[in-house]
RNA sequence: GCGGGUGUAGCUCAGUGGUAGAGCAUCAGCUUCCCAAGCUGAGGGCCGUGGGUUCGAUCCCCAUCACCCGCUCCA
């Protein structure tokens, strides 16, 4: 996409161009969708693929080499999207996930309902008034004044939550005046749940993660104790999770099922600082390596005030943020690196009664829980980005516009064209695609003219096409046509794909 | 969740109280030695969904769903 000067590209043609082309539907279509699910096509799921395998690389296959010089250890983890309902309880995801919430019709504010006071007369008569349940002595009194009668005495204390809602057309809410403008509570749950089991009741709830994180601290002793692991290492993993938004926006980038790259690094506590800065480091290296370079990837810390539960205390979270045209001239968040101390293998350990401790060789059989540095990253946001970034107008060729995929992420290599639907053309191509299938997801295409073909691969991102014409016949050569530039090079037909590796290593650089 | 907007062919949109059009795309055939070219033809829509008013609704009214924008919310 354009840098912050050219914040011409709008999200509706981005869209469009995805539907149009298969790269995202939107989920259950032809029933008029659904809310915060989306679908991904045929050229969606290559290149969500292709940028899962490659975290998978980075992280598992060929972990990067650490400070002190020495390749990385981690390993990595498929783990259940339904757990035991005990282990949300434990992350705080139940307790984090449940607040009630009102609204005020007059003023708009909304209120956690169980942070509200209200102020009762005990008489019987007359307004009750609504507060913040950390209100001081002397605002109660002010506001009695205003707006109440009498003083403190002549009012008792109830919580919002415990009073009946037939009662709140009587109450005033706490930044207005007028009385009966709260709305019924809400339950914002963010995690969705389901039972387990034909029957549906209280005792078979379950819950769908909201995040995969959890799966890797409660296998953390199984892989302790099975995989010879030793300290610091990390575990990853790839999956679904599921968050019951309140507010689905932005295409695929907040939906309420989408996907996650989450590794967990386990370290000592007094190592968390060099860990953090050197993953840091090395997922912003990631992104960058596959395309989304210069001013429209940035690094931001949290704010105290935002951090998430298991995050308050320690390093806090640096998130990698990518400038999306929703988002521009701001960024929206694509991958955080949190420090999430020591919080859920603690948490986990108390409410299952086991050990979750690690008895550490190196440091004199020093046990201690282990302090944890988290990479997360949006896979499904990956995606978005990697599309916004590559979608390029160019209203001087015939597409209009062009998508500049990074080669690894492209979700074709390559398309093979006979110039003609001719019988010399199509045989001699054929033969070109069936090589190449065996070592690039390619593409033959032999229907139309020549211009319409490379429009079509411009549009889906295509960084070469290879044309088989008359002479083609007499000297084994093909013509490369490159998506960016449109240039044309001849090349000997054997050598394409050895040409194809090495143009790809190339713009890896 | 609140306020505003939109919903007609794959896409971009016309249109009318009397059972629907264009351009582009797609597909087929011909043509074509290199950039959505040309010619011919084809497929494709219960006019988002459900009610109501009416003799009759794609059009008017209500509801609902989805999407967009702004708030709000967001581990």
């Amino acid at each position: 996409m354009p840098d912050e000067n050219n914040e011409t590209v709008d999200m509706k043609d981005i869209v469009a161009l995805c539907k149009r082309r298969g790269f995202v539907f939107p989920a259950s279509d032809i029933y008029g969708g659904i809310n915060g699910f989306w679908d991904y096509g045929p050229l969606g799921v290559e290149l969500k693929n292709n940028l899962r395998d490659l975290w998978w690389k980075q992280m598992v296959t060929t972990p990067p080499i650490g400070p002190d010089g020495e390749p990385l250890q981690i390993v990595g983890l498929d783990s259940s999207i339904i757990q035991n309902p005990k282990a949300w309880e434990a992350s705080g995801h139940v307790g984090g996930f449940s607040d009630p919430m009102v609204d005020c019709k007059e003023t708009k504010k909304r209120y956690r309902a169980d942070h509200l006071i209200v102020l009762i007369p005990n008489d019987g008569d007359g307004a009750w008034l609504a507060l913040h349940e950390d209100a001081e002595a002397t605002e109660i009194d002010k506001r009695i004044k205003k707006i109440g009668k009498g003083s403190k005495e002549n009012y008792k204390i109830e919580t919002l939550v415990s009073l009946d809602t037939k009662d709140y057309e009587k109450i005033i809410a706490p930044d207005t005046k007028e009385k009966g403008t709260l709305t019924e509570p809400k339950e914002f749950n963010l995690m969705f749940d389901t039972h387990v089991g034909a029957t549906a009741s209280e005792d078979n709830k379950a819950y769908l993660r909201p995040e995969t994180a959890q799966g890797i601290f409660l296998n953390f002793k199984n892989v302790v104790d099975s995989s010879r692991v030793r300290m610091p290492f990390g575990i990853a993993q790839i999956g679904k999770a599921f968050r019951n938004e309140v507010t689905p926006r932005n295409f695929i980038f907040r939906s309420r099922e989408f996907e996650q790259m989450e590794m967990e690094w386990f370290c000592h506590p007094d190592e968390v600082k060099k860990w953090h800065d050197f993953w840091f480091e090395e997922r912003m290296k990631f992104w960058e390596s596959i395309g989304l370079a210069g001013s429209n990837l940035i690094k931001r810390d949290h704010d105290k005030d935002e951090l998430s539960h298991y995050a308050k205390e320690g390093l806090g979270t640096a998130d990698i943020e990518y400038r999306f045209p929703f988002t521009a001239p701001g960024f929206g968040e694509l991958e955080g690196v949190a420090h999430r101390c020591d919080f859920d293998l603690k948490a986990h350990a108390e409410a299952s009664g086991q050990k979750l401790d690690y008895l550490d060789p190196a440091r004199d059989n020093e046990r201690y829980v282990p302090h944890v540095i988290e990479p997360a990253a949006g896979l499904t946001r990956g995606v978005l980005a990697l599309i916004c970034e590559a979608y390029t107008p160019d209203p001087n060729r015939p597409s209009g516009v062009y998508l500049n995929f990074h080669p690894s992420v492209a979700p074709k290599k390559a398309a093979i064209l006979p110039l003609t639907a001719k019988e010399e053309h199509v045989p001699l191509a054929t033969k070109l695609y069936m090589e190449l299938r065996e070592d690039f997801p390619v593409d033959l295409d032999i229907k139309q003219n020549i211009g319409k073909r490379y429009a079509r691969q411009d549009e889906i991102g295509t960084p070469f096409c290879f044309t088989i014409d008359n002479d083609t016949i007499e000297d084994q050569t093909v013509t490369v046509r490159h998506r960016n530039t449109m240039k044309q090079e001849r090349i000997v037909m054997d050598n394409v794909a050895e040409y194809m590796r090495k143009e790809m290593a190339l713009m890896e650089k």
